[in-house]
Order: C-alpha cells, then sequence, then structure tokens
RNA sequence: GCCCGGAUGGUGGAACUGGUAGACACGCAGGACUUAAAAUCCUGUGAUCAUUGCGAUCGUGCGGGUUCGAUUCCCGCUCCGGGUACCA
C-alpha cells in the first residue's frame, strides 16, 4: 500500500493549528531559545523552491531545541512596507495595502503547506499600524535624544538642554553637526525655533540638507545601498545627486561601538568584515597645510625684474650678423607653423591662457616655438624624435636652462590629441615657475647665497620636465640641501607655537587660510609633490588664481554634472585642473601646488588629499599624467614605474623619518605633526549618517509637524500618525513626497506634517524585538518578554542583508539599549547565512528556423545543423529528458513540433545553472513539489541538496531517492497489505547500537548546523534497520523523535501509528547511550609507508603493543616487509597502524 | 586592485581535532519479480592496466614543502564564486 504523503501532511497540519500546538508563552523554568528566519518581503511571485531553504533550517532547530527542553520562540512576520509593493501597486493600478494583503495570505498558505512551527499569534506586519505606531515611536526615541561623546552613549536630549543652560555650546561634547558657539545666557535668550534648530544638529533622527540619490523615474531618492553603478537597483533607472533637506540617523556617532562589538558575535568571518569595510575605519593623522597668498601682480612683476631681463634685452647673447639670419628664419617660420603649432598658438595666443606668449621666438642662438617670458617657460613643439635629434634637443636645452629658461616639449601627437592637458601642463609649470622664482628672490636676500643662474638644471633626462625647487634641489641631486637643518630653517615660526589655538575646522583662521588633508599615511609626508581637492571642497572657488579660474570652473561645473555613473564609467581616465595656488609644506616649506581632480571624494575625510606620488598609485598616475615632478623618498624602490605603497620601505629625504619605516614613520610623525601644531592622529569612518526620509507613499509617516520652520514631534499618545488612505499615491515627479498631495492631512492641529516617509529598513530594524511581545498595546515590548527572550540566539538569512538591515538592527538596539528600553547591546548572537539555490534552467535546440529540435546529446555528432537554444519550462522536464507532449501543449507555436531524439527515444535538454527568474522558465514552486511528494520530501530534499550556506542550483532529479527513503521508513512500520507489524520485543545489540550511533550522529549534526549529512544518517539507519528486519517500537520511537523536526508529518502519523496519543512535537529527544555504541573489536587498516595493505580486526581495549605485534605478525606483513625490519610502527589507537619500512 | 570563500567520481556531496578518500544519494549498467510497464528488491559502478584469478599503479585544481602519514597544515600559482572600491 502507498503511503499517501501529501494527505498525512495536511491532516497533522490541520490537527497542530486546532490544538494550538506552536502557541509560546514565557516560562521561567525553561531555557529561551530564539530562533529567527529574516523576515520575508511578499512579492507578486510567491515563494519558489529557494526561499524556504533558510526557513526549513531553522525550523528544524526549533523542533529539535523544543525536544531538547528549550522554550522556543520561532516566529514569522512581513516586511511589507517599501518601494517594490508600491511599484507592484502601481502597475497593477491598485492600492499597496490590497496587493500586501494579498501577498501575505497567499505566502502564508505556501509557508503552512511546508509544515512550519511558527507562533502565528505573534505575527507581525510592518505596514500595519499597530506595528508602526512603535516604529514611529522608536524614530521619537532617537530624535528625543543626543550621542554623548564623553560617555559614547546615547542620551535625552533633555541632558542636552540642561547642560546648554548652565555652561553653554562648551559645556558637552556630543556628535553633532555644525553650528556656532553660544553661552549659556545665549542659550536663553534665543528662540525656540533657534533652539531647535541647535538641538536638530545634536539629535541621533536629524535634519539635513545633503546630496541624494535622486531617480527621475521612480520618482523618489534612493540609499546607497540601492543605488547600483549609478543605476537603482530596481528597475535600473538612471539616478542623479540632488541637493535635498532629509531625515538622517547618526549612526556615525556609533561606528567604534558596532565594529568593536563584532568581535564578540557569532557570525561568519565573511560577514562580520562586511561590516568592517562598511565602517571602513582607518587610523591616520589630519594634517594642515597652509595655504601660500596668491602672487599679486605687483609681486609678479617683482619677480620678472629680478629674475628674467624682459623686456629691454630679450634676446640677449645675439651677435648682430647671427641675429639678422635668425631674425629673418624666424619670420618664415611663423608664417609655415605646423598643424600642431597652429592648434597650441590659437591656445596661447593673446594672452588666453592668462599668461603672454611669445611664438617662434629668438632666445640666444636658438628660435625657440613658444616662450612666456614672465616665467622663463619655454615650450617646444616636435616632430618625431630621433636620437640624434634628442642629442641635439638636449644641448639646446642646457644652454636655455643656462639663460634662465625651462624648457617643456610635447610631440605633435600629444598636441594634437590632447590639447587640453598640454596647455594645463604649460600654464601649471608657468605658474609654479613663477612661484619658486619669488621664493627665490626671498630666499636669496635672506641668506645671500648663490644666485639663480648658478642654478641649472643638471639632470638632463628629466630636467625638460622638472621646475627647480626653491633653493635648487631638484630630485635626485642636492641632497645636503635637503637635511633636517635646513628644512628646521625655513619652518615657519608660528607652527611651533601654535598648538595652544586648535585649528578651525575649515581654512578660516584669521587672515590664514589652510588646506586640511586626512591621511594614512603621515610617514610619507615629506614625499607631497601636490595637494589635491574634491570638485566640490568649498575653498576651490576661493583660492583659485584668477588666471586659472575659467578653466577651473569649467571642470568643476562638469565634474558636478557628472552622473555617478559617468564617473564609474571611466575610472581610468585621469583628470583634474590646477588652481593655481600654492600651499606651503608644513616641514619644509617648500611650496606645494593646489591641484582640483574629482579622484578625490568630497564625501570622505576632508575631501581633500595630500598627494603623494612615490607611495600612492593614484597621486603617481595623476603626478605622471601633469608632468609634475615626483620626490623619491624610499631607499632603494624604483618607482619609475609605479607607485610604492607599502610601509616596509625605508623612508629617506624625509627630515626627522629619514632611516626610519614606514611602520615606524607613521607613529613618529604623528607625534611630529602634533607637536607641530598642525594635525593630530584621526581615526577617520568611511561610516556615513543612514539617510532616512523617502519621497514615496508605501512608508510609515513621520510623527513631525512643523511651526515657524522649526520640527515638532509629536506626543506618544497621538501614535500611530496613520498614513493616509489616497487614491493617487503615485510619485509626483518632483522631488516632494506624494504625500504632499493628501490634502487635510497636511494640516494638524499643531502644525503642518512631514510629507516624507520611512525608508524601507525602519520596520525591520526592531521586528525581532515585537515578536517577543506582538500584541502589547502599551508598549513596543513588554519589560518582562524583552527580559526573558532578550536576543536572538539563531538568525539565519541571506547575505543581501550584510550591511543595510543587520547594521541598523544593531544601532537601533544599541540606542535603546542606551536609553534603558532592552537589556542587551547586541541583538543577533549566531549568524547562518543560507546560500542561494539557483535555477536549473533547460534548454530545447531548434533547429534554423523550423519547428524541428535537436536532443542536446546529439549537437556534437550533428555539427552540420545550425541551432538555437530556447528556454523550456523545467516543469516539463524530468532528469533533463523532455516530456514531448507537454512541450507541444506548452504554446501554439510549439504544437508541431518534431524532435530529432536519441536512441532511445528520449528527447535530452540542455542545461545550465542560472539564477531563478521567470524569465527563464526555471522557477520551481514549492507547492507543485509538496503536492507530489509531501512537504517532508520537500523539507528534507531541501535539507540533503548540501552545506546549508553553499550556493547550489536546484535540481529534482535527486528528490526520488528522499522519496524512496521514506517509504522504506513507512514499510518499518507496515505491511505489503498496510497492517501495522510493530512488535514489543526488546531489541537486540545491533538494533541499539544502529539506533544509538544515529542519535548521536544527528545531534552533532544539528549542533553544528550540518544538516544534509543528517540526513545521508537518516538514511543509513533506516537501511540498518530494514537489514536487521527490526520492527521493534522501541527502537523505532526513538528514531522517530530524532527525526521529527525534519519531517514531523511523517514522524507524527507513525508516532500514533505506535499508538502515541500526544503529539511526537512535546516528546523529549532520547539520549544516546555510550555502552551501546561502543563496538567490542576493532578494525585496523595496516599500512605500509602510509599505504593501507590489509586489515586486523581485535578487541576494542587492547594495548597499543600488542595491536602492533598483531599486525607485525600478520602474513601479509611479511609479504610486505620482504624480510626487512620495520623500521618504526605507529599505531594510532583505534585508527590505524602505520609500518615505516 | 583589495577582502572573503571555494575547487573531491558522470552528478549533488561525505570524510568533524592530519589517520582506510569517495559515506549517503542521483544517474548508469546488469539481474530478480511481472504478459508488460511502473513500483520494489539484489549486484556492480573513481581512472588506468590486468582480467582466469591474485591484483597493481595512479588519483581530492596545479607546483613545491612539513609529516611515519596531507582532501585537511605551510609556501607559490591557476581557475571559479561572492563582497567592495578612485576611501587618501
Amino acid at each position: 500500500m502507498e503511503p499517501n504523503f501529501r494527505e498525512i501532511a495536511q491532516k497533522w497540519q490541520k490537527a497542530w493549528k486546532t490544538s494550538g500546538i506552536y502557541k509560546t508563552s514565557i516560562d521561567s523554568t525553561r531555557p529561551k531559545y530564539y530562533v529567527l528566519d529574516m523576515f520575508p518581503y511578499p512579492s507578486g511571485a510567491g515563494l519558489h523552491v529557494g526561499h524556504p531553504l533558510g526557513y526549513i533550517a531553522s525550523d528544524i532547530v526549533s523542533r529539535y531545541k523544543r525536544l531538547k527542553g528549550f522554550n522556543v520562540l520561532h516566529p514569522m512576520g512581513f516586511d511589507a512596507f517599501g518601494l517594490p509593493a508600491e511599484q507592484y501597486a502601481i502597475q497593477t493600478g491598485r492600492h499597496p495595502a490590497d496587493t500586501t494583503a494579498e501577498n501575505i495570505a497567499r505566502y502564508k498558505e505556501q509557508l503552512d503547506n511546508i509544515g512550519f512551527c511558527y507562533d502565528w499569534s505573534r505575527e507581525v506586519n510592518t505596514s500595519d499600524p499597530k506595528y508602526y505606531k512603535w516604529t514611529q515611536w522608536i524614530f521619537l526615541q532617537l530624535f528625543k535624544s543626543w550621542f554623548n561623546l564623553e560617555t559614547q552613549k546615547a542620551e535625552s536630549i533633555q541632558s542636552l538642554i540642561a547642560k546648554f543652560e548652565s555652561g553653554g555650546s562648551a559645556a558637552t561634547k556630543g556628535a553633532c553637526g555644525e553650528h556656532e558657539a553660544f553661552s549659556a545666557s545665549q542659550w536663553k535668550e534665543f528662540s525656540e525655533t533657534k533652539q531647535r534648530e541647535i538641538l536638530m544638529q545634536y539629535r541621533l533622527a536629524y535634519q539635513d540638507y545633503s546630496t541624494v540619490n535622486w531617480c527621475e523615474a521612480l520618482g523618489t531618492v534612493l540609499a546607497n545601498d540601492e543605488v547600483k553603478d549609478g543605476f537603482s537597483e530596481r528597475g535600473g533607472h538612471p539616478v542623479e545627486k540632488r541637493r535635498m533637506r532629509q531625515w538622517f540617523l547618526r549612526i556615525t556617532a556609533y561606528a567604534e561601538r558596532l565594529l568593536n562589538d563584532l568581535d564578540g558575535l557569532d557570525w561568519t568571518d565573511s560577514m562580520k568584515e562586511m561590516q568592517r569595510n562598511w565602517i571602513g575605519r582607518s587610523e591616520g593623522a589630519m594634517v594642515r597645510f597652509d595655504l601660500s597668498p596668491n602672487p599679486s601682480p605687483q609681486e609678479r612683476g617683482a619677480s620678472q625684474t629680478v629674475l628674467v631681463q624682459e623686456p629691454q634685452s630679450p634676446y640677449h647673447h645675439a651677435i648682430p650678423e647671427v641675429w639678422n639670419a635668425l631674425i629673418s628664419k624666424a619670420k618664415e617660420m611663423r608664417s609655415n607653423m605646423t598643424p600642431s603649432e597652429k592648434l597650441l598658438w590659437e591656445e596661447l595666443r593673446g594672452g588666453r591662457s592668462g599668461l603672454k606668449f611669445r611664438r617662434q621666438h629668438i632666445i640666444d642662438r636658438f628660435i625657440v616655438d613658444f616662450v612666456c617670458l614672465s616665467a622663463g617657460i619655454v615650450v617646444e613643439v616636435d616632430g618625431e624624435i630621433h636620437n640624434d635629434q634628442k642629442e641635439h634637443d638636449e644641448g639646446r636645452t642646457v644652454e636655455l636652462n643656462r639663460n634662465g629658461f625651462q624648457v617643456i616639449r610635447f610631440t605633435n601627437e600629444e598636441v594634437n590629441s590632447d590639447l587640453h592637458s598640454v596647455v594645463e601642463q604649460i600654464i601649471f609649470a608657468c605658474a609654479q615657475r613663477k612661484l619658486y622664482n619669488e621664493i627665490d628672490f626671498i630666499q636669496l636676500a635672506k641668506e645671500d647665497e648663490e644666485g639663480y643662474s648658478a642654478t641649472p638644471l643638471s639632470n638632463s633626462q628629466n630636467s625638460t620636465e622638472t621646475p627647480p625647487s626653491p633653493r635648487g634641489e631638484g630630485p635626485g641631486e642636492r641632497s645636503d640641501k635637503a637635511d633636517l637643518n635646513s628644512t628646521d630653517s625655513i619652518l615657519p615660526s608660528n607652527h611651533h607655537n601654535s598648538s595652544s589655538t586648535p585649528p578651525s575646522p575649515r581654512g578660516e583662521g584669521l587672515g590664514e587660510r589652510y588646506i586640511e588633508v586626512f591621511t594614512t599615511r603621515p610617514d610619507t609626508i615629506f614625499g607631497v609633490d601636490f595637494l589635491t581637492l574634491a570638485p566640490e571642497h568649498e575653498l576651490v572657488a576661493e583660492i583659485t588664481t584668477d588666471a586659472q579660474r575659467a578653466e577651473v570652473e569649467a571642470y568643476v561645473n562638469t565634474a558636478k554634472n557628472r552622473s555617478e555613473r559617468e564617473r564609474m564609467a571611466d575610472v581610468k581616465r585621469i583628470s583634474g585642473v590646477f588652481t593655481g595656488a600654492f600651499a606651503k609644506h608644513p616641514f619644509t616649506g617648500n611650496p606645494i601646488p593646489v591641484w582640483v581632480g574629482d579622484y578625490v571624494l568630497a564625501g570622505y575625510g576632508t575631501g581633500a588629499v595630500m598627494a603623494v606620488p612615490a607611495g600612492d598609485q593614484r597621486d603617481w598616475d595623476f603626478a605622471k599624467h601633469f608632468n609634475i615632478p615626483i620626490t623619491e623618498i624610499l631607499v632603494d624602490i624604483d618607482i619609475s614605474e609605479a607607485a610604492n605603497p607599502t610601509k616596509d620601505a625605508i623612508l629617506k629625504n624625509s627630515g626627522f623619518l629619514d632611516g626610519l619605516t614606514g611602520y615606524q614613520g607613521i607613529r613618529k610623525a604623528i607625534e611630529e605633526i602634533e607637536k607641530a601644531g598642525i594635525g593630530a592622529g584621526k581615526v577617520n569612518y568611511r561610516l556615513r549618517d543612514a539617510g532616512f526620509s523617502r519621497q514615496r507613499y508605501w512608508g510609515e509617516p513621520f510623527p513631525i509637524v512643523y511651526r515657524e520652520g522649526a520640527a515638532f514631534e509629536l506626543e506618544e499618545g497621538q501614535l500611530p500618525l496613520e498614513l493616509p488612505v489616497m487614491e493617487d499615491f503615485r510619485p509626483t515627479g518632483q522631488p516632494e513626497s506624494p504625500l504632499a498631495k493628501a490634502g487635510d492631512w497636511l494640516e494638524a492641529p499643531e502644525g503642518k506634517r512631514e510629507t516624507d516617509t520611512m525608508p524601507g529598513y525602519a520596520g525591520s530594524s526592531w521586528y525581532f524585538l515585537r515578536y517577543m511581545d506582538a500584541n502589547n498595546d502599551e508598549t513596543f515590548v513588554g519589560k518582562e518578554a524583552e527580559a526573558y527572550w532578550q536576543d536572538v540566539d539563531l538568525y539565519i538569512g541571506g547575505t543581501e542583508h550584510a550591511v543595510g538591515h543587520l547594521l541598523y538592527s544593531r544601532f537601533w538596539q544599541k540606542v535603546l539599549f542606551d536609553l534603558g528600553h532592552v537589556t542587551t547591546h547586541e541583538p543577533f548572537r549566531k549568524l547562518i547565512n543560507q546560500g542561494m539555490i539557483l535555477g536549473r534552467s533547460n534548454f530545447v535546440y531548434r533547429v534554423g528556423g523550423d519547428n524541428k529540435y535537436l536532443s542536446a546529446d546529439l549537437l556534437k555528432s550533428h555539427p552540420e545543423l545550425k541551432t538555437s537554444a530556447l528556454h523550456v519550462d523545467v516543469n516539463m522536464v524530468k532528469n533533463d529528458i523532455l516530456d514531448q507532449e507537454a512541450f507541444r501543449n506548452w504554446r501554439p507555436e510549439f504544437a508541431g513540433a518534431e524532435f530529432i531524439t536519441n536512441s532511445e527515444g528520449n528527447y535530452v535538454c540542455g542545461v545550465e545553472v542560472e539564477k531563478m527568474s521567470k524569465s527563464k522558465y526555471n522557477v520551481v514552486n514549492p507547492d507543485d513539489i509538496i503536492s507530489e511528494y509531501g512537504a517532508d520530501t520537500l523539507r528534507l530534499y531541501e535539507m540533503f541538496l548540501g552545506p546549508l550556506e553553499q550556493y547550489k542550483p536546484w535540481n529534482t532529479n535527486g528528490i526520488e531517492g528522499v522519496y524512496r527513503f521514506f517509504k522504506k521508513l513507512w514499510n518499518l512500520f507496515y505491511n505489503d497489505q498496510g497492517g501495522l507489524k510493530l512488535t514489543n520485543d526488546a531489541p537486540t545489540e545491533n538494533e541499539l547500537r544502529t539506533l544509538h550511533k544515529t542519535i548521536r550522529k544527528v545531534e552533532e549534526d544539528i549542533e553544528r548546523f550540518s544538516f544534509n549529512t543528517s540526513v545521508s544518517t537518516f538514511m543509513i539507519c533506516v537501511n540498518e534497520l530494514h537489514e536487521l528486519k527490526c520492527n521493534k517500537k522501541a527502537i523505532l520511537k526513538d528514531f522517530l523523535i530524532v527525526l521529527s523536526p525534519y519531517a514531523p508529518h511523517i514522524a507524527e502519523e507513525l508516532w500514533s501509528a505506535c499508538g502515541e496519543t500526544s503529539s511526537i512535537i512535546n516528546a523529549s529527544y532520547p539520549a544516546w547511550n555510550e555502552a551501546f555504541i561502543k563496538e567490542s573489536s576493532v578494525m585496523y587498516p595496516v599500512a605500509f609507508n602510509g599505504k593501507t595493505r590489509f586489515q586486523i580486526t581485535v578487541p576494542a581495549d587492547m594495548p597499543q603493543a600488542e595491536v602492533q605485534a598483531i599486525a607485525l605478525a600478520n602474513e601479509e606483513s611479511q609479504k610486505w616487509l620482504n624480510g626487512a625490519a620495520p623500521k618504526k610502527v605507529i599505531v594510532v589507537p583505534g585508527r590505524m597502524v602505520n609500518i615505516v619500512m
């Protein structure tokens, strides 16, 4: 008789429901165990076979822990607010409340079919006002608190107000935005609006203007993790940046705690690592670089007169005879400029670049292509460069250098292909040169050193691209000038005594402006060759010189308008522009050019970096691209091809850091930076405050009203603030919420309502707490319930929530903990990530344009046939063999399909593993499996598929094996006629051994979440009991208990067949007895040099020496030893014997 | 690029602290039962060689190393999967 597993499942599901056996309550006599699944988002598509994988695992643990005597909390609910539900509703033209309710009903039905032991009386639904009342309440707790940096805890905003009243803004340190300083009396005089404005800077839930991801198509802003490569994760619509007033949660205040507390969690390393990366802690230093004053026109004039004899005798050294020849030649050249020269001249002529250039100008005995006399820069454009030409050029360069000119060379190709960059470099070189000139002037005057003309560029390889540094120490030469003493002597004196006055946050000091950078490599500070600002950096406009203004503005505008996507797309492209400004190196006093580049992100650190080409590849690339000279600071490291970012290289040319490794240098450098009062060691985080506003309809409304522009919270008694029912809830297409159209609702007696709604993660950040006391109307979770259930012992869900949900939940929990509302500071003790179940797509191969299909196993033998692969519904395929009739009936166009089958007459389908999706026809619905094989088979088979955490394709092929197992089990209880064949006989030793081995193994497996191996243990047990022809109740009943977490329905059915009247769910897990498992004799494999040759069987308690003797005495041993004496014999007790020859 | 994980028969996978590699299952082949099929049961199934038999050799992505002994530990690679990124 065939058992009907489907009917059995339905029967017991009904019985359990009626008896309310899954209802859980607080029971202080038993230890608690809280097993939680990540609750699903009820989409319209329903569950596929991949969804229940984690649920099955958690259900097994729940039932097992219950058998073990724990009071188990195992709830389920629905994450029902959010964008997808709204999108789905808009698509179907219905209200999200209706579609959500339907989807939930469908999900529940599907879940119940699988036989989960959820206590549905604790169901939560985040879109239910009874639930979101408390989401709003928690938001108010965040709104009404601030983070005290001194105690590293959240406190009530009242304590902050008290501190302001007594000591003004200086009285305390809290995590906050920017605001002015004020005294206690000033505070008291502030208007309420003003006070609220300041408090807003401290609240854990606060408002701020910020750039957000605005998605035109979805009509809403998106969280960073909802944006992938500049497109919305859902729908793939383009996303752009907009500046809007938004709600934020001050999660950054908790960065350190969120990071440190990871250590105590039983999560996978990769999961913790993802959170660590997201928090992105990096240690380093803040360093300020004072800005040199921009040269005024007068100063420029001064420098000109000193350094270049201009304009009186620009043609110096030219003797009359040569002069006449040169001048006619120059005229000729002017009228016959090469196309590249013409191109460049168009950019340089008439002072367009802010500098005056002359063309085909005579200097000494040369005619140079272009020259900027005020800066002393010669620009040469060459054709193809041959070797002898190169030599000639070098000679010419040296002579021009001698005359005080710096030569920059470009090839025709460079000018033609990247004119912009060429012009850029020229302007940069001129500006830099001008500043050097000034400094030289000052230094020369002061120190009475050798004159400028005696500072030639001697390094002929790169001299054309290398401007002289202030006192003549070009790269790789004159190192005697770069020693500690000389750098000390030019340290600005104010740096030595300014440590008592902390720098203001930005470069707005009195009379002195500076750029503050964050660096993780303060040890490389002597290798700083330039600074780079993010295009959005606030100092950009201020410091840019007039000459560079047009270009910088153009660059900044382009960068701003470039969407995220475009910026991502050409990460490789290096772009930037020189501001014309210079900063002063804090230790050497060298001028450091300030650039703008979009490789620097405004949102990280200070939005400015100190660029060290020697140690950072991006800086290196930037320097090479713009011909910025690179300072070498690493001993014996070649940086001609790439930067060296390692910290173990020895530093040189680095003043007080010389001779130290990077590791040592970091500490020393921070020390010196702090001593000099130009900065301090600093820990920086990548984590940003969490955007908490959404311009959508289907979310929690904020319990906030506005009066005179200030935000006021609603009273607790006014919650929930229900979402108004609206006919038209579609996005407005403007960056404002659909709720802006809500008419009367907007006008509250207390003021004007906030129209944004909360994001999807609001409700899911605390749902695990609500389950503990889901029906409490007085509070979000009762004190008693919270104290009993505390936290989640086991949390199972996908890795996709690694940083979003899991981080926000931890943050909320910590805030609630600080405020005294919960007793634990981490919500999820152990976390397991189930791997995704992938689809296994099947294909048919259509021949040409015909309605004819070639079997996949014949593809190779028929290379002459051109075929195209078509996805075919996997539900028409069994063991990769197509149901031909079903295919013909699938769609009208396949009705007359002809099949070229293999020799057995089968049509074999092709196979590919892909994500499960409707469009690939590879979705398997658990309901179909259940109606064919029953719920237990589905449960057991999903577990049998492989390790829980592993990604694996769904393959229905193996399910028969599990089904056979159940039939085999059934046959231990029933004979062919359907009669029970159970006996009450005493079990034999063998039967007991089989049983107790199984009890032990399954227990061990569940404890380490190795569910797939318990399934094979069940199979082994049933196979053995079959062999033993065991139908003894004493054995089978215990086996059923062990099996019941995996296969509750069949276990319950057979349990009652044994005459039990109470449910197996309430049974106790049997204890295994070592005495039954112990074998009286042990089989030892005997190996020679590690290779197993034969086996011996000896009594289990035989001493090692005797085992060794027996092994050696064996005649097989004699054969393998071949007369030789063994060198060594190793006996591993109970394991094996190894004889070394 | 960086971080994490992985690679074992025709397939999914097992081997938990280094100790008989391939448990359990699928598939396949052969057999029993049956008029036949399904279901069920039995046998075999890593590769190569030898097959009359005893068997032998190789084998856990590749190359080294440690060890009496390595799928397991170490070093260096290859490939695959996931995460993440101009993060200074």
